[in-house]
RNA sequence: GGAGAGGUGGCCGAGUGGUUUAAGGCGCACGCUUGGAAAGCGUGUGUACUCGAAAGGGUACCGCGGGUUCGAAUCCCGCCUUCUCCGCCA
């Protein structure tokens, strides 16, 4: 039940519920204590009664072997296995009951996470960079680039369907060119391995991340198959370890992949229903560390760092927000959302979100780190975006507008682009 | 998609219904031996759950899930996966 580790789980109940609460999880102690007897129960019985039928039949055997009868004992031995079979029933039952509870259970905060219910209680940490000033009113992206011919709505829509996109001529190039330049930067100058996973993932790995049983409903299914569609390469890239032990002097692992991701947007119907912002498709290159319990924070640190470096070459400006107890995410300890300055929308939007997920996702994949002679311990996973290139497309739209509606492409950028400006594509239409 | 052969502990590898509580080997750890080491000898060597104050027990796990049986690594069924060949295909 590699979930939370039961025992120290059992002995910390009360503190664990306390810390939950924080992040706005009601766990039931009582009812929780109550079914964990219940299981031990169940568990004692059948295990006793299970070593009484190895033990006769063992014994028949030597009787058999001796030339005896065995018919009376077989008798007896098979009325016990009609019980056992219940019991098992019984304990298969309760222990499901009991996982579903734990399964359900998000990851604990850490100490240096503020309490708060909402967004609204998230800290600002820093903010890099100005907004620029315009001398004329900035459009959003989703005017700029289809007044531009590099974005497609209405032909997405019609191949495929709403929240999607279709990008062309220096639009489908940009997109491209935001992807070579994170993964060049992150694997010459940040330290990462470049992996380039399947879209596709099977539910072991969903739930090895956190995104199942409990988040089924975000995600796309593919029919008659256990494949969903991947929403994040962390789903793959941390599951490339899955019960795997690694040894001490392989930590830190750092990797970086360019992926697809899928998410349904179950339940966010209406909100950023313009624009690119919220897809059902989007691009992103994801970072992923596996680390040791002792360097993970400090690991965390540095790979928001490298996200924000990103954000920095391309001249964006941006703010580091640390999320509350009440607006992490399930499988998070704590976390760092990036926002960029959007002009055409003057917000910061959210363009990575760094977490640190200390052993959780290790207990569920069973990710371990071998300690010394037999021992081992949980990894400390930890990832974040850097960056999501659907929004980094816009926020380069957006920020690098002039005044007759071209884009001026980041120095950084033109080489990947081959180009200094982006002007409007004339093909169709 | 079709045919065939595999999947056993950290690794190799035996094992076709009952002293297998998984042989044997390698590796690893500890001890003896040694001036030190190697060799040699000896002992130990998984995970999870569970009972127990502890010492120490028990249960489950031989790719996964079912079934047959008093008893399954071993027999039966389904699935996954690896390799080889054929077909198809970027």
């Amino acid at each position: 039940m590699r979930v939370h580790e039961l025992s120290h789980f059992r002995a910390n109940v009360e503190a664990i519920a306390d810390r939950l609460a924080t992040r706005g999880f009601a766990f039931d102690v009582e009812q929780w204590k109550v079914l964990d007897t219940e299981r031990r129960a169940a568990v004692t019985e059948a295990e006793q009664l299970k070593a009484q039928r190895n033990a006769q039949s063992m014994e028949i055997g030597k009787l058999k072997k001796a030339g005896a009868d065995t018919t009376a004992v077989q008798a007896e031995v098979r009325a016990m296995g009609d019980r056992i079979t219940e019991l098992d029933a019984k304990v298969v039952a309760v222990d499901e009951r009991f996982r579903d509870l734990l399964t359900a259970i998000p990851n604990l905060p850490h100490e240096s996470v503020p309490t708060g219910a909402s967004a609204d209680d998230n800290a600002e940490i820093k903010r890099v960079g100005t907004p620029r000033t315009f001398d004329f009113e900035p459009k959003a992206h989703w005017d700029l680039g289809v007044d531009l011919g590099i974005l497609d709505f209405e032909r997405a829509a019609k191949i495929t369907g709403a929240r999607f996109a279709v990008y062309f001529g220096q639009g489908a190039r940009l997109e491209r060119a935001l992807m070579n330049f994170m993964l060049d930067v992150h694997t010459r100058d940040h330290g990462y391995t470049e992996v380039f996973p399947p879209f596709l993932v099977n539910s072991a790995s969903l739930f090895g991340t956190g995104n199942l049983p409990k988040f089924g409903a975000d995600l796309f299914k593919i029919e008659n198959s256990d494949y969903w569609l991947a929403p994040t390469a962390e789903v793959p890239v941390t599951n490339l370890l899955r019960d795997e032990t690694l040894e001490p002097e392989q930590l830190p692992i750092h990797f970086c992949s360019y992926t697809s991701c899928f998410r349904s947007e179950a339940g966010s119907h209406g909100r950023d229903v313009r624009g690119i912002i919220r897809q059902h498709q989007f691009q992103k290159v994801e970072l992923v560390k596996f680390t040791t319990a002792e360097t993970s924070y400090d690991e965390h640190e540095k790979l928001t760092q490298d996200a924000e470096d990103i954000l920095e070459r391309l001249g964006l400006p941006y703010r580091r927000m640390l999320l509350c107890t009440g607006d992490m995410g399930f499988s998070s300890a704590k976390t760092y959302d990036l926002e960029v300055w959007l002009p055409g929308q003057a917000t910061y939007k959210e363009i990575s979100s760094c977490s640190n997920f200390e052993a959780f996702q290790a207990r569920r994949a069973g990710i371990r780190v071998r300690t010394g002679k037999g021992k081992s311990e949980y990894a400390h996973t930890i990832n974040g975006s850097g960056l999501a290139v659907g929004r980094t497309w816009v926020a380069i739209v957006e920020n690098y507008q002039q005044a007759d509606g071209s884009v001026a492409v980041p120095a950084v950028l033109q080489p990947y682009l081959q180009a200094e400006v982006i002007t409007k594509s004339g093909i169709l239409r």
